[in-house]
DNA sequence: ATGGCCCGTAGAACGGGA
């Protein structure tokens, strides 16, 4: 099985990307970020025609999030969960859906501006109540795994120029502390598990010829519970999609589990 | 050069992204 995420900014416009990929690489789930759509316009029917059923929360112009599931293979998503609820949010930024036996949590972490900005606190409680929601779902041991733009890139070697970044909004001390914690839920990051070639990222800004000169972070990111990782066979990520027209400033990441 | 680009909502610029 493969199960992948990205951050597809604005799934109106990407659509025919998302359509071409997933008929050259069937990937069995695709968890998406920044949708950008009410639910009455998400493409339900072009989803179906290309054999795959969707789980999906949305609003306008900002946000949304939806699970994306391999008919023929895994099936529809299950036990349909939206947000956390332990936190009252208007923002649509978390979906969890079971498919195949294996909980899977979409989710689209806020981007806090700066680190001086009301939107960096509000960053860090939603992701201080994410681990008070996640914490016990994990202590029962169960298969899961958490993708999605974490909007955190958690070690040096995953900034392009990390003295550059020292102390900014993605690579902050505070946002990496909680990503540590996550780990310290025993979740791990799928990608870290492989040997990986050097400078690896998952974003680079539109400006600037970022991803001509790789200027990029690695922020999106698969973490697997501690009863799956024996199943990951591979973690990459699909720089190529970056590399077409009109593309998304983010490239998806892809897991194996067998 | 303390911005450069892209997207949605506008119906011109602006907020937001990262």
């Amino acid at each position: 099985m493969q199960i992948a995420t990205w951050n597809v900014n604005s799934l109106k416009v990407r659509l025919p990307q998302l359509l071409d990929w997933l008929a050259q690489t069937p990937v069995d789930v695709v968890c998406l970020q920044e949708t950008k759509l009410v639910d009455a316009k998400f493409p339900v029917a072009q989803l179906e025609e290309a054999g795959y059923a969707a789980a999906f929360a949305g609003q306008p112009t900002y946000n949304g999030v939806a699970i994306l599931t391999r008919r023929q293979t895994v099936g529809e998503p299950l036990a349909v969960q939206v947000g956390n609820p332990l936190l009252e949010d208007p923002q649509q930024r978390l979906i969890s859906a079971t498919v195949a036996g294996l909980r899977v949590i979409c989710a689209y972490f806020p981007n806090g501006q700066s680190v001086d900005s009301d939107k960096y606190v509000y960053k860090l409680d939603w992701i201080d109540r994410l681990l008070d929601w996640l914490q016990p779902q994990l202590a029962g041991g169960a298969p899961l795994a958490l993708l999605g733009d974490f909007n955190i890139a958690p070690e040096e070697r995953d900034v392009h120029d990390p003295a550059a970044w020292a102390g900014q909004v993605l690579f902050s001390e505070p946002e990496r502390a909680r990503f540590r914690a996550l780990q310290a839920l025993g979740l791990v990051d799928a990608f870290r598990l492989f040997d990986q070639p050097e400078r690896s990222y998952t974003w680079w800004d539109y400006r600037q010829m970022a991803f001509r000169r790789n200027m990029g972070l690695r922020i999106d990111h698969v973490l697997v519970s501690q009863a799956l990782r024996p199943r990951v066979t591979e973690c990459r990520i699909e720089r190529e999609l970056r590399r077409r027209e009109q593309p998304s400033d983010h490239a998806p990441v892809l897991v194996r589990i067998d």
